[in-house]
DNA sequence: CTTCAAACGGACCAATGGTCCACATCCTAG
DNA sequence: CTAGGATGTGGACCATTGGTCCGTTTGAAG
C-alpha cells in the first residue's frame, strides 16, 4: 500500500525533463517542432527514462500543464472572490473566463501543444472536463441564461489555445484588447 | 496560358482517389486512422501520383472538403433567404449557423480530418477565412452585437469539429436537440 | 557491505508523410 | 498514322518520430 518514496535520481530527473520539456516547447513556434528526443537530450535523460516517467507525450505536456494551472485551478476551488466557490454567479462566470484567457495568453505554447497535440481531441482530456464541470455550474446559477451545458462548452470553445494563438500571435491583437472583447462578449451571452 | 487540358488518365485517377479517400475517412473512426498510403491503394494508384495531384496530406483534405461544401457555399453566396445575401442580418446569422451545424454533423469525418489534421491551425485554411469573413460581415449589419470580429470567430468556435463530434457522438446527443441549443445561443449572442 | 527493486539509457522498431526518377501513357504536330 | 515531347505513374526509398525493450547501473534498506 505504501508506494515508497521516489528515488532520489528519479525525482531528479523528472524535474530536469519537466524544466527542459517547458523551456523547449517555449522556444519553438509551434509544439510539433519539439520531438520527445529534443526534450529527452535536452534533460540529459534517455528516451526511456523520458517514457517511463510520463507514459506517452501527451502525458509529459499533461504534467507540464498541471504544474502551470495549479495555482489557478486553486484558486478557482478554494480561494476569495471573484474566482472562488463564494462568488455569486453572474459574477464568478466571467471572472473565470477571464482569467482563463489570460492564463492561454500566458501559456501559449503549452495550450496549444496540449489542445493540438496528439490526434486525441481535447475533449477527452480531464482537464477539460473540470473547467467545464465548474462553468457549467456556474452559468446554471444565472437565470435567464440558455442551456448551461451547451453554454459553458460554447464559452470554453471561445478561449480555445489555437484561437487565441491566431488573435494574439498571427494578428498582432494586444491582450487587453482580446480581454475586453471576451467581456463583452461573455456579458452578452449572460445577458 | 492556356494550361493545356488535364490528362484523362490524370482525371480518372484524380477522380478515384477522391473517392476513396471520401469512403476511407467515412469509415474510419479517427482521421489518423487512414494513411496516405492506404487511399493510395484503395484508389488503386501509386503514392508518387497522389502526392503529385494534391501536394500533401492536407491539400487532399481541402480537396474533399471543397467538393463537399461546395452546394453550401453557392447558396450562401448567391442562393436565396434565408442563406442568401439577400438576407436581412439578424435572420441570416442564425442560419448560417444552423447550416453550418448540420453541414458538420452531416460530415463529421471530414470536417474531423480538417480541422485536427496536421499541426496547421486551422485558422490559416482559406476555408475558415472565408466563412469568418462572412459572418462577420453578416454580424456587422446587426445593431447591438459586440464586436463582429470577435463574435464571428467566437460562434464559429462553438460549432468546431471536434466539439461537435464530442456533443453528437461522445454523448449521443440527437441532432435536433444540438440544433435547438445551438440556435437559442445564437440568439442570445445577439440579442 | 550486500542485495535487489527501481531506474536508466540508447539501440531498435514500426508507421508514416513525403521524395525521386526510370518508365509508361497520352496527345498533338506533321 | 506515326513519332516524339509533355505529362503522368508507381513504388522503392528516405528521414523523422513516437514508442518499446532489455542489459546495465544505482539508490537505499538492513
Amino acid at each position: 500500500m505504501s508506494p515508497r518514496r521516489e528515488r532520489a535520481d528519479a525525482q531528479r530527473n523528472r524535474e530536469a525533463v519537466l524544466a527542459a520539456a517547458d523551456r523547449l516547447f517555449a522556444a519553438s513556434t509551434s509544439p510539433g517542432g519539439v520531438s520527445m528526443d529534443d526534450v529527452a537530450t535536452a534533460a540529459g535523460v534517455g528516451k526511456g527514462t523520458l517514457f517511463r516517467r510520463f507514459g506517452d507525450r501527451d502525458g509529459l505536456i499533461q504534467a507540464l500543464m498541471e504544474k502551470r494551472i495549479a495555482p489557478l485551478r486553486e484558486a478557482v476551488a478554494e480561494g476569495p472572490a471573484p474566482l472562488g466557490p463564494d462568488t455569486p454567479a453572474r459574477e464568478r462566470v466571467p471572472a473565470l473566463m477571464a482569467a482563463l484567457l489570460r492564463f492561454k495568453l500566458d501559456n501559449r505554447h503549452l495550450a496549444l501543444a496540449l489542445e493540438t497535440g496528439g490526434g486525441n481531441s481535447p475533449y477527452r482530456a480531464g482537464h477539460y472536463t473540470w473547467w467545464h464541470t465548474l462553468l457549467r455550474d456556474a452559468v446554471r446559477g444565472i437565470p435567464g441564461a440558455p442551456d448551461a451545458d451547451f453554454t459553458a462548452h460554447a464559452l470554453l470553445a471561445a478561449v480555445r489555445a489555437d484561437l487565441v494563438e491566431h488573435l494574439a500571435g498571427g494578428e498582432g491583437a494586444p491582450p487587453e484588447r482580446l480581454e475586453e472583447r471576451l467581456e463583452a462578449y461573455v456579458a452578452k451571452v449572460l445577458a
